[in-house]
DNA sequence: AAAAAGCTCAACCGCACGTTA
DNA sequence: CTAACGTGCGGTTGAGCTTTT
């Protein structure tokens, strides 16, 4: 095993990015499936990093940088394939609130994901609906739309799945047999202020049931202190007491800071009733949609469907 | 059927930071 | 201390695909 100082050495050896692609004898673009053969095999021999040295070895015409992403990116076997699922979107929305574009640090929490894939995502999805909506991505307004609406609807989502024995991601068995579910445990550690601990940790702890990941996701959103006052809420967006009318069928508590009571005057849209007293509280939300005479859950959060829909509705666009 | 517009995502770029000589 | 270099991160681009007109 070589020691870092070799390594260092073996760095220098190697010229930069810049000097080869200067010199015109690196590859750029997409890559072939000979070079994906090139470096899965060089590295399922050798391990992953050094990445110059390991381009120059591996007989790759390739930037180290361009190796590295290429791995970890793509040909990675620990990747998930697949579309964001709701869970995972709900998570996104969550650390996003608390991060801001902390790509790599948002991927540690979503086994399988990428830090590019979630930023593309953010990008493409939410950013594009934030545009569609004429607010700021990083708007407080934006945000509060994402917390008091979007992320119970997703929650409302992951519900539906769960119901339907439709569980998106995999649940390895963990030593003592039992299914344990990554993300499931990543949640458990947020909710629970662990926010470090890394996700293949989390994956060895103990499982957690269908019904108890159901309670950590509704407690994920609840338990963390409304960004701002529940007026605020309602001025950036109207519908906030619908939301509030939620509660957790499981367990009967309640989401205590999602009922604030109104403090503010509603825009006619929403009539001048609001539904605060616990006579209102309805099993889900889809109830609470059903209430406002919205559209049933689309076929994703983000994708074009009902959602948009739904929300262009409310927004009175 | 064809052109235009929109969308997705793999890949690149530039910068910051850590390490080493 | 400093220059050189590798690594990692967030921002950006653009080719190819899909949807709309």
């Amino acid at each position: 095993m070589k020691t870092m100082e070799m390594a260092a050495r073996d760095h220098r050896e190697v010229s930069s990015d810049e000097e080869s692609a200067a010199a015109g004898d690196l590859r750029r673009g997409p890559w072939t499936v000979e070079e994906d053969l090139l470096l899965v095999n060089y590295i399922a021999e050798h391990g992953e990093g050094r990445w110059n040295a390991l381009a120059r070895c591996a007989g790759l015409k390739r930037t180290g940088k361009s190796c590295r992403l290429r791995w970890l990116n793509y040909l990675r076997p620990d990747l998930r394939r697949g579309s964001i699922t709701a869970q995972e979107q709900l998570l996104i929305l969550e650390l996003h609130s608390r991060w801001g574009n902390r790509w790599s640090k948002i991927a540690q929490h979503l086994p399988g994901r990428t830090d590019n894939e979630i930023k593309n995502y953010w990008r493409t999805r939410v950013q594009k609906h934030a545009r569609q909506l004429n607010c700021d991505v990083n708007s407080q307004q934006f945000k509060d739309l994402m917390r008091y609406l979007w992320m119970p609807r997703l929650l409302e989502r992951v519900h539906s799945d769960a119901k339907h024995d439709d569980a998106p991601l995999p649940l390895p068995a963990d030593d003592s047999g039992a299914a344990s579910w990554p993300i499931d445990n990543a949640i458990k550690n947020l909710v629970q202020g662990d926010m470090e601990l890394s996700c293949t940790t989390a994956a060895s702890s103990s499982s957690v049931s269908t019904d108890g990941m159901q309670l950590q996701l509704q407690q994920l959103v609840v338990s963390q202190p409304p960004l701002v006052t529940a007026a605020g809420a309602e001025s950036a967006f109207p519908g906030g007491n619908h939301v509030a009318s939620y509660s957790n069928n499981n367990t009967g508590s309640m989401c205590d800071t999602l009922r604030q009571p109104p403090h503010a005057e509603y825009p006619a849209q929403f009539g001048a009733e609001t539904c605060w007293s616990d006579e209102s509280l309805v099993p889900g939300l889809s109830g609470v949609y059903a209430d406002m005479g919205l559209p049933e859950l689309g076929e994703t959060m983000w994708g074009a469907g009902a959602d948009d829909l739904w929300y262009t509705q409310i927004m009175g666009l």
